[in-house]
DNA sequence: ACCTGAACACCGTTCAAGT
DNA sequence: ACCTGAACACCGTTCAAGT
């Protein structure tokens, strides 16, 4: 690291990585463009070059953050069984998991200040889990273990109460070692109504 | 203004009082201590005698914040008639109504960072909103407009529901005009359950 | 195309001193 | 008890200049 080269080459994807990394540390505020160009070995002008300014980068941390949430959910419903209460279970536990481990960047994600058509990028690196969730759904519907009715909306209201108990776990509103019976009751919740 | 008194006499009220505003229009990053010290007429160090550093004044308005929803939630429940479905609905929407209102100040409220025992004040602040949707919710059971089933349980999971419901709306990913159906949804599930 | 270095206008926080 | 003023160490952002 003394004879870095003047182009850093990853400098982009090394600002990121940092960033993820300081986010979960100390949380959204702790993130500084100049401590980051610092611990890149770049001068502090450098992340302009990627990162228009900190929103930028906050922004992009943000899009990664759904794409891997999409991933994570996704990967724990196919690895589940084939009972359809316990993929349900399998994908709220996923989700929480992940907002339990990354409190700081599911703010991020789900930023007021990031709302409706703020970010073509943002709505789009969403998808894949919304997806995952309403084809969850669907099937679970065609095979008779959730009620019928707008998979739309019941996607919309799955998502809602998942985002829900992460945030009153992660501000430490529900007490330790309850998150799986309130994921649990989530899950019955749905399936009996 | 010109000959304000050396001592100004309401300063922390005013600080809290242009704080809020401020949040509600630009976001918890807005707030500059030192602006509002301005805007107070006051030099740039005289907040910290009212507040120690920056957080606590975020943590002030979080604490205020927790009593005027339990205020506007309690209020919207006595409001409401006497049928217990449409009591719920009126305490969902005046949560995601507050929410709505004041996005970046729910933000505060639940920020990961003021987690569990962290405030012991913010925890206190938070149980009159407790205290009111768990009355609700014992009393709709006692009516049999509600399952059975442990209510603090069922307490946590609709606060979750609601909070979730106010995140997806606040960071734009409920379609407009969609929210009271979603709500009303929402509701359903509970009472159908 | 990518990065540097200096400059500007802001911060939060601290602390001796004033009233 | 409450507030001021100067000082310190940080920021984000801009821009001419370097490679």
């Amino acid at each position: 690291m003394a004879d870095r080269p003047y182009h850093h080459g990853r400098l982009r994807a090394a600002l990121l990585a940092e960033a993820e990394r300081t986010l979960r540390e100390g949380g959204a505020e702790a993130l500084s463009l100049r401590d980051l160009a610092r611990q890149a070995g770049v001068s502090h002008a450098a992340p302009r070059r990627h990162f228009a300014d900190r929103q930028a980068l906050l922004d992009a941390l943000a899009e990664a953050g759904f794409v891997r949430l999409g991933e994570e959910v996704g990967a724990a419903i196919d690895d589940a069984g084939e009972d359809w209460e316990e993929r349900l279970r399998a994908a709220a536990a996923a989700y929480v998991r992940f907002a339990t481990q990354d409190a700081a960047l599911m703010e991020l994600m789900f930023a007021a200040k990031n709302a409706a058509g703020r970010s073509a990028a943002l709505r789009e690196a969403s998808v894949p889990l919304f997806t995952a969730v309403g084809d969850l759904i669907g099937q679970a519907q065609q095979a008779g273990a959730l009620p019928r009715g707008d998979p739309w909306r019941l996607r919309l209201l799955l998502v809602a109460t998942l985002q829900g108990i992460a945030t009153l776990v992660t501000s430490g509103r529900v007490p330790a070692g309850q998150t799986d019976a309130l994921i649990a009751d989530a899950v019955v919740l749905f399936t009996r109504s």
